[in-house]
DNA sequence: CAGCTAACCTATTCACAGT
DNA sequence: ACTGTGAATAGGTTAGCTG
């Protein structure tokens, strides 16, 4: 069993801290830590107990740790190493994390701990750029139908004229009511697919507000681009 | 199949640094 | 003093291994 982490089961996670139990690593190189006062670093060894004296020594070496526990950021260039390594493959297995924890002097603990919050935070950048080029899609889309909606309307308003025309010039006059007739065109361009309830009529208005509504599926139906967060790191 | 372990995740806490 | 950021923690899920 690796003792470096997930031995929460065996050492609860109560306060004060009890990082250094499961960050006791074997390896213990970390003399060379550009970080020497990492947390707990000095009674790292106390972990190791096997009696109930060793234990409660322990908690009492935890409870001085406690009291001089700093939190310190990694260095620059341990985040260097780390987004290097990050932009190489953004999960991380075990081999590197123990090279990394030696190269960088650092826990594996706490290696593994920035991976996971590398990675949290790769995800929201991913979800940020999704959500722009969504949205500029739409409102490219939305622009585009809003030319085509007003296009129809100028070729309407012609038809109507000729049937006028027409009709004058032969002595018949019939009123076409102009308002129906935008209504009609816009049903006619979105009504079919049910996207956007054809009894409202605030439709268009919603739609270049950019608060248009439209179910799940559909959206799901869509041909968007997927979120590529298992296929390569996001680079700022 | 159940139990265990390691690794992952999200949500949250907390300390530090910059303003 | 306030706030944003990042390191660390808490607790849950999942996959792989083993008896």
């Amino acid at each position: 069993m690796e003792w470096n982490e997930s031995t929460r089961s065996f050492v609860p996670r109560a306060e004060p801290s009890l990082s250094f139990f499961y960050n006791y690593s074997s390896s213990s190189n970390n003399h060379n830590n550009s970080n020497p006062s990492y947390p707990g670093s000095e009674v790292k060894e106390a972990a190791l107990v096997e009696t109930p004296q060793e234990l409660l020594h322990a908690m009492e070496e935890m409870k001085y740790a406690s009291q001089r526990e700093k939190k310190k950021r990694l260095t620059s260039s341990q985040i260097e190493s780390l987004e290097r390594s990050f932009q190489e493959e953004i999960k991380l297995d075990t081999d590197r994390k123990m090279k990394l924890s030696r190269e960088l002097g650092l826990q594996p603990r706490q290696i593994a701990v920035w991976f996971q919050n590398r990675r949290t935070r790769w995800k929201a950048k991913q979800l940020e750029h999704l959500y722009f080029a969504l949205k500029q899609e739409f409102d490219l889309i939305s622009s585009e139908k809003h030319k085509l909606q007003e296009e129809v309307m100028r070729l309407k308003a012609r038809l109507r004229e000729q049937a006028f025309r027409t009709h004058v010039s032969a002595g018949v006059y019939t009123e076409m009511c102009g308002a129906e007739t935008v209504e009609s065109t816009s049903e006619m361009l979105h009504g079919s697919k049910g996207m956007i309830s054809s009894s409202n009529n605030n439709n268009n208005q919603q739609i270049t507000d950019g608060y248009c509504s439209f179910p799940v599926e559909d959206h799901q139906n869509n041909n968007v681009p997927l979120p590529n967060w298992a296929v390569a790191p996001y680079c700022p």
